[in-house]
DNA sequence: GCCAATGCGGAACGGTTCTTTCCGCGATCG
DNA sequence: CGATCGCGGAAAGAACCGTTCCGCATTGGC
C-alpha cells in the first residue's frame, strides 16, 4: 500500500501544519472517506503518535506530544530556519548545545535540497550575527504560545503592561505576529474594545487556559499587517542615537561589530556609525567591545554613560575614582 | 499494511542516521529479506526520496538531497537541540530568520514531549546566551563537513595552519568531534604520521573530494577522546585567569552574566568568580556589560586592561584623559 | 583479469490488508 | 433538544505485500 504510507505521511504533515482538523476536512485533502481518516488515525496511533480526538461540534483531530518526536514535516522556510539556527548553535553561540546541534545539523544537512543549502549560506553569511545593544530578545516562550494561538485561531487572554507602567488584561483574538527590526508586535482583535490593537510581544504576558477557538475576521489594512503595524506602533525607534566615530578603518570595524549598523569610512582610518540604544550603558558597554579608540558626538546620554563607565571601571582596579 | 509504513518511517530514520547501508544491513536491522528491502526503496523513490544505490564493493544506499524536505527523524538530543536554537533565533539572537524560526518553533512544540519541553526549558534558562570573550565561533560548514565524515568514516583531507602559521595537507581518518569550553577539535588517525592526533577545527580548511571510507580502529585511551584531547591538545586552559568580586547578589549576577562559570555567593550583596580569558582586554569589555560594580583581584594584566579601557572610554567622551 | 560484494528486477504464490459502504451509538456544545 | 462530531463493527471485492528463486550488471581490490 504505497497509497496508504504516503497518506499517513501527508496526515502526519497536516496534523502539524494545523492543531486541529475534523475528519471530513482531512477526508477531502487526502482524497478518501471519513472512515479511512479514522483508519487512519487508528493506525498512526499504533505507531505510537498520540492522536487525540474529541468529538461534539467543535472536535476534531489533533497531533498531541508524545513519548518520542514524530517525524517532523517541515517547510522550505522552516527547514533554512532551523539550519540556520543550528549552525548559529553548533559554532559555539548558543552556548552547551553545541553537540547536540551539531548532530542534528548533520543530519539535516544530508537532505537538504541544494537550493536551500545555498539560501542558508546566503542568510547565514548576512544575517547571523548576534543582537547588539538591544535589550535582551523576545521570551520564546511567550512567541510560541501566541504563534500557537495566531495559528489555531483560539482566543488569547494577556496581562498586558502599557507604556506607562499600568496592567491589564486583555482578551483578544489573536491574528499575526509581526517582527520589525528588534521587536515582536501582536496584530489581534481587543474583545473589549471592539476594535484591532497591537501589543509588543515583550508586554505581554499569557493566561494559561488557551481559550474557544474563534473564526477568523478580515484583517485590517486589507490584509497588509506590516503596514498597519508600522503605522500604529511606532515601530522600532530607539529612545537614544548617537553618533560614533571610530579611529580604525572600517572594515575591521565591521568585522568586529557584528551588527545591523551601516558603517561609513571617513577616511583610512577613521569611520563613523549610528547606532541606536534605548539603554545607553549598555550601548557603552559594547562599544567597548570594539576594542579601538572612537569618539562619540551628539548624544549627552552616551556621553554620561561613558563616564560612568569609566569610573566603575577604576573604581574596580581599587583606584579611587578619578576626579571630574 | 502498518508494517510497511513503520517500515518505511523506519527506513527513512536509518538512512538519516548514517549515509551509507548495505542492502543486507537494512535488511538485518527491519528483519526482512533484501528483496523487500529493494521493494521499499522503490516505494520511497515512487514518494519522492532520491535513495542513491550504488553497486560494487563499495556500494550500498544512500538518502540524497532531492527536491523537497524529507520527513526528518530527530532523537531526543537533536530535537532538544533544535528547539533551543530555534529559541533564540526568534527570541532574536539570530536577526533576520525570526519569523521561519518562530514558526518552526510552533510545529516543533506541540509535538514535543514533555520531558524534552523540560530539558528545552532548563537549557534554555542556563545557556543560551551568546558567547563570551572568547573568539568568533567556529565555522559551522567546516564542522558539518567535519561530522559528517566521522559519521560515515569517510578520509579527510584539509590543509592544517599550525600554531606557527605553516600550512600543511593533511591525510585523516577523522573519528570525533570534541568540544571543550570554548573550541572544537577533531580527534583523527593522522595518515601520514600513522599516529592519532588532535586537530583544531578553527585551524582547519577541508579539500573538497570526499574520501573513501574506511573501517574504525580502536580509540586511543580506550575510547575517553575527551581526556585524550583534554591531555594533548592543552585544551581550553586560559593565558589569564582573574578573580572578580561583584557587588550584587549572585543570582542577578548570574541571570546577566551568561558563561559557564561557577558564580559563588560571598554574603547577600557580594559574590565572585573566576574567569578566564586569553585576552585581558576583552575581558575587560565583556565585565562592564555587567552593569555592576565589581572588584579585580590578582591580575595585573586585568586591571591594567580595564585602565587602558577607562581611559579609552574618557577620551571617547572628549574630556582629557583622567590624570593617573 | 578475476572474484567477491553489491544492487536490480521479473515471476509466481499464498496470505493479508485496505477501502469502501452502511449503520447505529455516544459525546459535546449551544 | 438538535446539530455536529468521532467511533467502530460487518461485509466484500480488490489490491497489495513479502517471500522465494533466479540470472544479470556494476564496482573495487587483489
Amino acid at each position: 500500500m504505497l497509497e496508504t504510507s504516503a497518506r499517513l505521511l501527508k496526515l502526519l504533515s497536516l496534523l502539524q501544519v494545523r492543531r486541529d482538523w475534523t475528519g471530513a476536512e482531512l477526508a477531502d485533502r487526502l482524497e478518501v472517506t471519513t472512515r479511512t481518516v479514522r483508519n487512519d488515525m487508528e493506525r498512526l496511533r499504533a505507531l505510537g503518535y498520540p492522536v487525540r480526538a474529541t468529538p461534539g461540534v467543535a472536535g476534531g483531530y489533533r497531533l498531541d506530544a508524545g513519548a518520542h518526536v514524530p517525524p517532523l514535516l517541515l517547510d522550505d522556510e522552516e527547514a533554512v530556519a532551523v539550519a540556520v539556527s543550528l549552525r548559529t548553535a553548533a559554532g559555539g553561540s548558543v552556548t552547551g548545545i553545541e553537540e547536540m546541534a551539531a548532530r542534528a545539523l548533520v543530519k539535516l544537512h544530508q537532505v537538504l535540497p541544494s537550493r536551500l543549502r545555498r539560501r542558508v549560506d546566503a542568510l547565514q553569511a548576512a544575517v547571523v550575527p548576534a543582537p547588539p545593544w538591544a535589550g535582551p530578545g523576545a521570551d520564546a516562550g511567550v512567541l510560541t504560545t501566541i504563534a500557537t494561538a495566531c495559528r489555531d485561531h483560539e482566543r488569547l487572554r494577556f496581562d498586558y503592561r502599557a507604556h506607562g507602567g499600568g496592567e491589564s488584561v486583555r482578551s483578544t483574538e489573536p491574528y499575526r505576529l509581526v517582527h520589525t527590526g528588534r521587536r515582536w508586535y501582536l496584530v489581534a482583535w481587543d474583545l473589549d474594545r471592539d476594535d484591532w490593537r497591537t501589543f509588543r510581544v515583550d508586554r505581554v504576558r499569557p493566561r494559561t487556559p488557551a481559550g474557544p477557538r474563534f473564526t477568523p475576521r478580515p484583517l485590517p489594512e486589507g490584509g497588509d499587517v506590516a503596514r498597519y503595524v508600522a503605522r500604529n506602533a511606532g515601530a522600532a525607534t530607539w529612545r537614544y542615537r548617537a553618533r560614533v566615530v571610530v579611529h580604525a578603518p572600517a572594515e575591521r570595524v565591521a568585522r568586529r561589530l557584528p551588527m545591523p549598523v551601516e558603517i561609513r569610512p571617513l577616511g583610512p582610518d577613521r569611520c563613523v556609525f549610528e547606532p541606536g540604544s534605548d539603554d545607553p550603558l549598555a550601548l557603552a558597554g559594547y562599544l567597548t567591545l570594539l576594542g579601538e579608540d572612537f569618539t562619540v558626538e551628539d548624544s549627552p546620554e552616551l556621553t554620561a554613560a561613558l563616564r560612568t563607565l569609566a569610573a566603575r571601571l577604576l573604581r574596580a582596579t581599587g583606584e579611587p575614582p578619578a576626579p571630574r
